[in-house]
DNA sequence: CTAATATGCAACTCGGAGGTTGCGTAAAAT
DNA sequence: ATTTTACGCAACCTCCGAGTTGCATATTAG
């Protein structure tokens, strides 16, 4: 049981890499930032004010989009990638318990120092 | 005003970019797994088990080092690693901002198509 | 003192990530 | 009908990340 526990978290850390290698790169971070806000956006609305090229930027959505992070929608001549909030939410959890057990760490340091 | 926040904002998002490319990876993510736990680790025994090489879990701990989520101090001839949440803390307060701007999008959304 | 342990440093390989350019195509504008 | 706009696909390049191997050094054990 302990052991079926703990390849079940195993698997947790696995599928959340992939996002965390997502959000670790500075244009994909601000292209979340943008998406986040509600309005689906364009290509070439997102490579508007980037330095990068549209194919550049291309690329970046389909890694987002890989992770679960965003969702494309062609509509007539252009796609339109929407933020899907679920991957966050994920490693926000996974984050939340890497610092659960943590404080978990200090709480039994704090009870050993006092008795 | 409104443009210095955004610069903020900006600057905070770039400082976040090596810790989410940190825990982009498997391994680096299991060792922060294990040392999150509160127990400082030499480099051999977070070595052991794992089917790298210990050069290669050297040069891990070295990321999460540079990304400040991991201490080296040297006592005697090994070098023990202890966890250091902060990071982690700010990229979740960095997850909660989006989580809120994504929050407030579809608040405003629903006010929108019930008026 | 000698052997074993724990680590650091440097060179090297290899594959993939990030980026560009060129070309072809569908859709919208004029 | 023609032009412009918005894409997708594919080839190519460059550089860095991940990993290994070999060797040198300091510390601890026997």
């Amino acid at each position: 049981m302990s052991h079926k526990r703990r390849s079940s978290i195993a698997a947790k850390r696995q599928a959340r890499v992939p996002v965390f290698a997502a959000l670790g790169d500075e244009t994909r971070l601000s292209l979340v930032a943008k998406l986040c806000g509600g309005q689906a956006h364009s290509i070439s609305q997102l490579t508007e004010g980037s330095n990068l090229t549209r194919q550049a930027i291309t690329k970046h959505l389909r890694v987002l989009e890989s992770a679960g992070m965003v969702r494309c929608v062609r509509t007539g001549r252009e796609s339109r990638f929407q933020f899907d909030p679920e991957p966050i939410e994920g490693i926000k959890e996974y984050l939340d318990f890497v610092s659960e057990q943590w404080d978990q760490a200090l709480s039994r340091l704090k009870s050993f120092v006092e008795n």
